[in-house]
DNA sequence: CGCATCTTTGAGGAGTCTCAAGAGAGGTGG
DNA sequence: CCACCTCTCTTGAGACTCCTCAAAGATGCG
């Protein structure tokens, strides 16, 4: 791991990430002040479930993983970001643990931002606590998403509901690369390797083509009835 | 379903309510300006997933059930809350849609707060804004250890995770009374109440009692390394 | 006391995990 | 350019957990 400054391009995705780029230029910037990037190689621990800590953390490239651990080592994910996600917002506005773990799930560059300035900001720019408070209710919603669909939905309805994600609307047969390893993916949906990749077989009876990280759907309404 | 005023009574459990206790008192008194009260069999619902809504809950008394509907009408608990807590926020800041059913799991009470009034509010006022920020970040918190118990822990496990959370640090054996049907402890839990059943049984040979509504718990090591 | 509802128990089956081994892809060095 | 190595992914087999359905046993309420 190394520590550097923002550089101008690093400066750039930051303001254009979603929660940054609903706030005017002046509270984005005075929230930037002080911010710090770093690099990381894969399987990098960037912090660990418990440790005090008071940084949230925004994903520049590459693909950080968050993970709950059991007694037992096993892992399970709670989320996992990329460019322009932000983490560790919860544990800032509430008591400055982590929640869980953090690691890079390939090479990354993430910016760590002050969580004392963020909750300053807040209480004295309502545009940032409206812009915190819409970036938390969608964290809250995405992770009920994942909750109701572990308890609802079989492992191919799981992956069949996430390639449809991915798919614009209207179009009947369309493809796309996986932004992310299998292992991951499978990590995401809450299934061992193992299983996700017997739902690839599954769905291809349904007319989805895996090669690779390509995906394939030749039939959208086979899919969506799964 | 009857629609009343706020009699004294229900203020004073709103303002003793987490969320409104950290506020200073006209502010509190301001967003409970307009709300409504309203009863509820068991059973009734409150709002549908989807339904357009700009209503914040909270449970006076009785108890509301969270869940979601799988296309083939099985139910996946969110979320049980009880007196005190509040329900709906992340629509209220997020399109104003319910992320999920709402159903009086046993006769309720429940008072309306008026979402643009909260929003208005949290715009002018800071201290609301930051009492809102730490309410739905402790939701989402709350719904990621959900998340992270299902993946992680068998159906004992999650179990006696339950009971230990009720258990005051130190004591080593204790007894408390269930806050609510089996039937709903199973689906906050994600299991079916036959699974919960036979979780009870399978922990009755590590000391806990279950007797009716009632559970005892005898040797707290026991339970803990399960 | 009787009925409706909730809970427990049993049996069978669907779904997912684990372990183990084989196939494929990508990168490195000769 | 090919052989080799490593890492990822796939496939198979067996075990385990939890669900579903069915019926019997509690519990609570009118």
């Amino acid at each position: 791991m190394k520590t550097l400054r923002l550089t101008m391009s690093d400066r750039a995705i930051l303001l254009s990430a979603r929660f940054f780029a609903r706030l005017p230029r002046t509270a984005a910037e005075a929230i930037l002040e002080g911010a710090t990037v770093s690099t990381h190689e894969a399987h990098d621990t960037l912090f660990r479930q418990d440790d005090p800590t008071d940084d949230v953390i925004v994903v520049l490239s590459g693909l950080v993983r968050l993970f709950r651990l059991g007694k037992d080592g096993r892992e399970a994910d709670i989320a996992v970001s990329q460019k322009g996600e932000m983490i560790g917002v919860n544990a800032v506005f509430l008591d400055r643990r982590a929640t869980a773990n953090a690691q890079a799930a390939e090479p990354s560059i993430v910016a760590r931002l002050e969580g004392g300035k963020l909750r300053q900001l807040a209480a004295e720019d309502s545009d940032v606590a409206q812009a915190l408070l819409e970036l938390v209710c969608h964290h809250g919603k995405m992770t009920e998403d994942c909750l109701a669909e572990d308890r609802l939905l079989t492992a191919p309805q799981r992956v069949a509901n996430y390639i449809l994600s991915h798919c614009p609307i209207g179009s009947e047969s369309f493809s796309f690369r996986l932004p992310f390893q299998k292992n991951v993916l499978a990590g995401k949906l809450g299934l061992a390797p193992e299983a996700l990749s017997r739902a690839f077989s599954t769905l291809r009876r349904s007319g989805v083509i895996v090669k690779g990280r390509m995906i394939e759907i030749r039939d959208r309404q086979a899919l969506e009835q799964f």
